[in-house]
DNA sequence: CGCTACTGTTCGTCAAGGCGAACAATTGGA
DNA sequence: TCCAATTGTTCGCCTTGACGAACAGTAGCG
């Protein structure tokens, strides 16, 4: 309906409205975006049901996610203490993942806490194609990336990498904790 | 171009082909999600430029997120060593916020990592509405959350909530760190 | 063998999106 | 002050997406 289509409108206005101090006008965005000023001002009116085609280009113009310009939100305050939550992937004794935040609904992205021990290096399989997974190390030593290319990390560093390739995670000091972000397409 | 629209609909086409033994037609999923049998039918051949009310319905009907019919993937390994990265929000001595990984291209959200000490709670003002916040600590205690009710976390405890209203971030013990998932709508 | 109910396709029609040009309304130098 | 270069708006024209009906291709059952 209307509805969608005004709110991906004005979202898209507020996007550009903010960033209007550095010049970006609806002309010049037009411009870039590559479709008519005035398409996009009927757009930005509220107006219309633009085709992907017209909002890709002008999300790849704003630089954000087409995501950004349409998916609704969800509120929601929630705690899980360390120690509790589900355990996913605990089939060995050396590697815990809980998983904090699942992906559905409205969501693109997995959020594990990882408590692991010295051991046999964990190989993950790869995932959907397209899928990122960023890791930020905690307490203690972990060598953590693609199989052919993982780097060692200490507290506080951070990687990403692409999850659609075989990738490995060895916990190198005990008691080594890790966030993981995992990111779907 | 027609590229950006084969893709999406070779995308929801092989997402209908999964469920396709759970009975999952052209047909019903055309009825379900109001749209003309036809249209599907072109979008799937991997023709057509389709508006975002024909893939809104189409996504709300097959249950997935609008991102999953479009957004492309983007590989890369990267890292940020502890200490290293460029420090936003640094306008305190007792709270340094690293960026690990911003929202474009590709993304909906900002990854940081957080380096408090014991003092002033820091009062975020509100971000954009539908964002989420997903805060886990590391090392040390913190009081975290909306303002009006902020609970006290310690290693290893994760919180989410919603960041478009006021929220704030205390450290409770020296050397406090914790990694916040900043989700964009 | 039909008959039915379904699959997904292609056709013609209508409405709507996207375009460019011409349009007012502001700003900024010279 | 006047001219130039912006701003974002509104106009007709053309293309194209979305629709529904008619279409061919397949099971499944009596």
């Amino acid at each position: 309906m209307d509805t969608s289509a005004a709110l991906i409108t004005l979202i898209a206005a507020s996007i550009r409205r903010e960033r209007e101090r550095t010049g970006l006008s609806l002309t010049e965005l037009a411009k870039r975006a590559g479709i008519a000023k005035s398409t996009l001002s009927q757009l930005e009116s509220g107006a219309g049901n633009p085709s992907v085609e017209t909002l890709w280009a002008l999300a790849v113009a704003l630089g954000v996610p087409i995501s950004r310009l349409i998916d609704p939100p969800r509120p929601h305050v929630r705690v899980i203490r360390a120690g509790e939550g589900p355990v996913t992937h605990s089939e060995r004794a050396d590697y815990a993942a809980t998983l904090l935040a699942s992906c559905p609904p409205g969501a693109r992205r997995d959020l594990f806490r990882i408590d692991a021990e010295p051991g046999e290096a964990r190989v993950s399989d790869p995932h959907n194609p397209g899928t990122m997974e960023h890791v930020i190390i905690g307490p203690g030593r972990a060598l953590v990336g693609p199989i052919e290319g993982p780097v060692e990390l200490g507290p506080g560093d951070y990687i990403t990498y692409p999850g659609d390739v075989p990738h490995v995670f060895r916990a190198l000091e005990p008691r080594t904790t890790a966030v993981i972000v995992m990111e779907h397409v």
